[in-house]
DNA sequence: GTGAAAGCGCTAACAC
DNA sequence: GTGTTAGCGCTTTCAC
């Protein structure tokens, strides 16, 4: 029984060579069948296969990206894949990216600087086809710039695809539409016959964040409808617990608000919970809308509000970048993802 | 200005013979220093890495694969990193594995066999140093021999570990002890005075809840307590609305229980919800736990207690066995992950 | 301490 | 159609 024990990881690799030799045909001819290229007969395909199989003979991925241009791997960084959000467009992504022929390497930055430039480095060693940035660096309202110098040094070997603003490259970028999300938001409220709106979460130095407080203080003044300043000017941050702490201040302001705008679902969860232990009801006193339209969404009572992204839209616009960019087809610079409204339970007319 | 225009991705691949005209030493010279070889003097050293950095210079990383013998890579095969017990668990993994020099390749198989053995071939083709499987084929309480042989053959050329049992595999195994969350969680109930226990979700042919449901009868018989079949016997899935119809139908009995198990979080907090839609509260009526302990558990009323499964424990453990395989240190081969139970405000004495 | 040369496993001209 | 050959960019003996 000894001698004949499964030798785990010992046996050589067994390579194109050992097949070619097998088959009594060239390395060349093993090569085509393995790719499929045109000009070998019949015969000699499938004979070829058959030792392929026979083997379950599998090319080095590596020895293959060395002699090939492409790679076929596209590099995700992110920030962290914990958030539903990024959750849900990474696996959209690698559905395209599959049906694409791309197979895809994913980096979690988890807002560290230091760790998302090494992997951007990374990245850039593994030669991929393109590297996308999906949170982090790209999300700053004022760029650093030695992100904006790494940013360009790896664009500068390999496209660099941004889901976020990042002044000073010339990268390709495929972002939300911030604008047209707080549009829908305010548009929907206000239809609703909310005047006394207020948002919780979201920090300073986000780009996205800004902007949307940003459009929510115009959408207002166009209306000509003034509410306290606590209303906007309170940052927090993108949990749950910002958004119950910011919500308990609220509350406890003589003009309390009818609407919250989450600036995620995580926030808005925290707000409704927060409201609810007031002892007022969602949306009987106050609604409540979300932003991520992610599964939290459908976990929460009342069901949440919120603004959906069209992931696998936008999964597929960041993969259809990549592949424009190397059939050279002309992509605009900027691509916006366009946003829409999911409503469910947690918003009332007034 | 139209000369001076940035030639992205054109320009020619620095490589390291590059550098090693520019410094006027030979290429293994550069190679010793982009491994930290001894045997350089400090001198040629300095000189080298001054070029490298002038020109921002990376190796490429499928040449070194190709040369090496190990890649440094760990290919992880995932059901679906937006359940937040698989997220968890990866960015987990990618800490530990940064830490020991690897990096780690995340697929998901979303379930479909099909892809699931797709991507083992894919790790395959990649050469990753080993292949860790979690979610999918390896939780299935009858192993699949199609699957069974997929996985045997890529563990002959590559270390597989798997984080459930697969019958018919000589691979590592790295578990949730099930029994022991049983245990744990049917103690504390117990202690709390519950006897009328049930548990929603989870499906039959998954081997993790069968052993739940096996150990929370083995329980309830030696304590000598009875419940009716429907507290248990009927499955259901693994997200909010099956935690939420079981539990519908469990408050529908004659004899309704006090407390209920979801076999995760969101069919925990189905259950919760589900509960207080019907006027009752929790845990004042009806207390509830759920396994897995994700982020959910703050973001629901009451908070929910949960199973725990120390993730950064069970993912070093992952890596761990990973090193371990490579240094040839004696690895057992079923090593269990200790759970422990997170208390929350989802549970009373009755 | 340093360099020359062979090789890792594949693909892609280029001949025949 | 098929084989020969030359790389792809690195690491690693093996001389010196």
């Amino acid at each position: 029984m000894a001698d004949i024990e499964i030798k785990n990881n010992e046996e050589r690799k067994i390579t194109i060579y050992d097949i070619a030799r097998e088959a009594e045909v060239s390395p060349s001819t093993v090569s085509r069948v393995l790719t499929g290229a045109k000009g070998v007969s019949s015969a000699k395909r499938q004979l070829v296969q058959n030792i392929i199989d026979k083997y379950n003979f599998r090319p080095n991925a590596l020895a293959r990206g060395l002699s090939e241009t492409r790679r076929k791997a596209i590099g995700i960084i992110m920030a962290d894949v914990r958030n539903p959000f990024f959750a849900q467009l990474f696996v959209e992504c690698e559905r395209f990216a599959r049906e694409a022929g791309y197979s895809l390497l994913l980096e979690n930055s988890l807002g560290q600087q230091e760790i998302e430039e090494s992997q951007l480095m990374f990245m850039e060693e593994q030669r991929v086809d393109a590297v996308i940035l999906v949170g982090g660096g790209v999300d700053d309202l004022h760029s650093n710039s030695r992100f904006i110098d790494v940013v360009n040094r790896v664009n500068n070997s390999m496209p660099v695809i941004l889901t976020g603003r990042l002044d000073g490259t010339s990268c390709n970028q495929v972002r939300i539409d911030a604008i047209k999300t707080m549009d829908l938001v305010m548009e929907y409220l206000l239809e609703l016959g909310h005047k006394k709106i207020a948002i919780v979460g979201g920090t300073e130095d986000v780009t996205a964040s800004f902007e949307k407080r940003k459009r929510y203080l115009q959408i207002l003044s166009r209306y000509h409808i003034t509410v306290p300043s606590q209303y906007y000017e309170t940052y927090g941050g993108y949990d749950y617990e910002s958004g119950f702490e910011q919500t308990e201040h609220l509350l406890s302001l003589s003009d309390t608000p009818t609407a919250i705008i989450g600036i995620n679902d995580s926030a808005a969860i925290g707000a409704i919970n927060c409201i609810r232990e007031h002892g007022l009801d969602v949306p009987g006193d106050i609604s409540v809308v979300g932003y991520d339209n992610t599964s939290l969404c459908n976990l929460c009572v009342p069901k949440l509000t919120s603004i959906d992204y069209n992931y696998d839209n936008f999964a597929k616009t960041l993969i259809d970048t990549v592949e424009g960019i190397y059939a050279s087809k002309e992509i605009p610079p900027l691509q916006l993802i366009e946003p829409r409204l999911v409503i469910r339970d947690s918003c009332k007319k007034i």
